[in-house]
Formats: C-alpha cells, structure tokens, sequence
DNA sequence: AGCTCAACCTGGCTGC
DNA sequence: TGCAGCCAGGTTGAGC
C-alpha cells in the first residue's frame, strides 16, 4: 500500500492525535522486522512528547526532545490510531502508547522499520537512511522547470531503463511501482528508454506528470482520512483508477491498444506500447 | 560508480 | 478440497 501518497496520507490522518502527546509506553508485539526494532524503545520514549511529525520520503519522522522516531511502512505496512481497548489483529507489530490512545503498526510482511535515531548522532537528515535520498517532489528544487533540470542532468551517463531510474529515488523520491508506471505513461514516455538519453524537455513533462499523478493520489486519500482514527477497516487503496497499472491486455484509455506488461529489475511495469516512445 | 540480482516475510490468488 | 507455484505497493547489500 504505501507510496509516498500513502505515507503523507497517513501523516496528516494521525498528526492531529501524536504532536503534542506523551508517550505513555511500547508494546513490542514481533519486532522482527526490516532491522530488529529497538528492544528498549518503551524506556527510550516514555515521557517524550512528540513535538513535530513529519515525512522525507517514505520515512516518516517523529521529532521528540532526545531525538526521532523513524517509521517506514514497508511494502504492507498500516499505521492506526487505536484505542488501546481494541484487540490486536493478527500481524499487529508495534504499540506505541500515548495518554488516552495507541498508535498501531499493522505489517504482515514485515518490511517495515521503527528505528530510535538519538540526538547525539547528529542531525536526522545525516542518517544513512536518509542520506542519499533524491529530492522531495513538493520542495522547490522539483517545482516546475527544476523538475525537470533536475532529472535531466541526474540520469546523464545513466544506461539503466528510466522506470528504474526515477524508482530508484536517487533523483526525486516518493515515487513508487504503481506511481511510476502512471506517471511515465502520462509524460508519454517508454518504460525502457534508458534514462540518459531522454531530452530536457521529455523530462520537463515527465516531472510535471509525476507531481501531478501524487497529488492527485494524496487529494484522493484525504477523503479517506477519518479510517486512521479508531476504525477496524484498512484505510483503502485509494488510488481512484489507474490508467495503465495492473491493466495487462486491458484497452489503452486514448489509443485502445492492450496495455503491456513487462518486467524490470525483478518488478512489474505497465505501458501502452503506442502511446509511449 | 553503476548495474543486476538475491534477500528479507507473509498471504492471497491461480491452476492443476 | 488441497497444494504447489507465483505474485504483491520497498529497500538494502553483495558481487561484478
């Protein structure tokens, strides 16, 4: 579930209920995920308050006095905001307890991660998890022309396909296996083409395509916001339709032709084979 | 440095 | 119905 849209959803649907609150406790329900979760998380946390939440691109980062929380959802991973009464569900890994509520880490794979960076080790932006992250899609160094610049001069010299390339989050991060599909196809651009050899003003409608394929998709998930605050259901997949992901043998929406499906570093990608050169 | 690929783990679906 | 095989929204780390 969880592409950039998906996280920054979340963010805004659990914010309201963790800046500001004390950390009451942690249950570590299986804390074998991506890394070992902290065994000593609930004596680091208690009595922090969380003073600010924020996203860098899948990481979302919660920012207490003695330093910050990292949480990144994996490939299955849900955050929910619970009361503490509600019974565990099967796949229910961390409990992260503030006065009056819970936030639940829901993650049947077990991809994701909770990690303690501490305020001596530095700056959280310094954190090799963050470290060479490419730029956010929001910030002004990916705002119109930039964008695109940005893409342009970063794949120069790069012989892997473009898909890989703008999913690989070297360049500009957030945009994951369904979203990249949907925004290549919407710059009108080959899965395969390989990065370096695609023209300045390919990657301007390519940066333009990709800013708008995740808003579009946040402003879809707002309206889902309520299902993070005391609700048994999964927030829904909220990308409202794809164009061409998950669509193999189905009709191009402008051109009718049957949508292609191939495979690029060990993942699926969707394309219309006439529409995009 | 950049490319490719295995690996982490579990569940759901397809097809025999 | 049962079971093997394949697929899935992410990312790191090893080997070349």
């Amino acid at each position: 579930m969880p592409e950039l849209p998906e996280v920054e959803v979340t963010k805004l649907g659990i914010q309201d209920r963790i800046v500001g609150k004390k950390v009451t406790g942690v249950r570590i329900l299986d804390g074998r995920l991506r890394w070992p979760v902290p065994h000593d998380l609930s004596e680091i946390l208690k009595g922090q308050k969380c003073h600010e939440l924020s996203r860098r691109g899948k990481y979302l980062l919660f920012r207490m006095p003695k330093g910050v929380l990292l949480i990144h959802l994996g490939m299955t991973g849900v955050l929910r905001i619970q009361n503490p009464e509600e019974p565990l569900k099967p796949h229910d890994r961390i409990e992260i307890q503030f006065e009056k509520s819970c936030l639940r880490l829901h993650d049947p794979r077990k991809f994701g991660a909770v990690l303690w960076h501490a305020q001596e080790n530095g700056p959280i932006e310094s954190h090799p998890l963050l470290l060479k992250l490419g730029v956010e899609p929001f910030e002004k160094a990916f705002e119109g022309d930039a964008g695109g610049d940005l893409l342009y001069k970063k794949s120069r010299g790069r012989s892997v396909a473009v898909k890989q390339f703008l999913l690989a989050g070297q360049a500009v991060v957030g945009v994951g296996n369904i979203y990249c599909s949907e925004s290549l196809f919407e710059a009108k651009i080959h899965p395969n083409r390989p990065a370096g050899k695609i023209s300045r003003p390919r990657y301007q409608l390519l940066a333009s395509a990709v800013r708008h394929t995740l808003k579009k998709a946040i402003k879809a998930g707002g309206s889902s916001l309520k299902d993070f605050v005391n609700s048994d259901g999964e927030p829904g997949h909220f990308m409202l339709k794809t164009k061409v992901y998950g669509r193999a043998g189905e009709p191009c929406k402008i051109c009718a032709a049957p949508i292609k499906q191939i495979t690029q570093g060990q993942r699926s990608t969707y394309f219309c084979p006439v529409c995009q050169k």
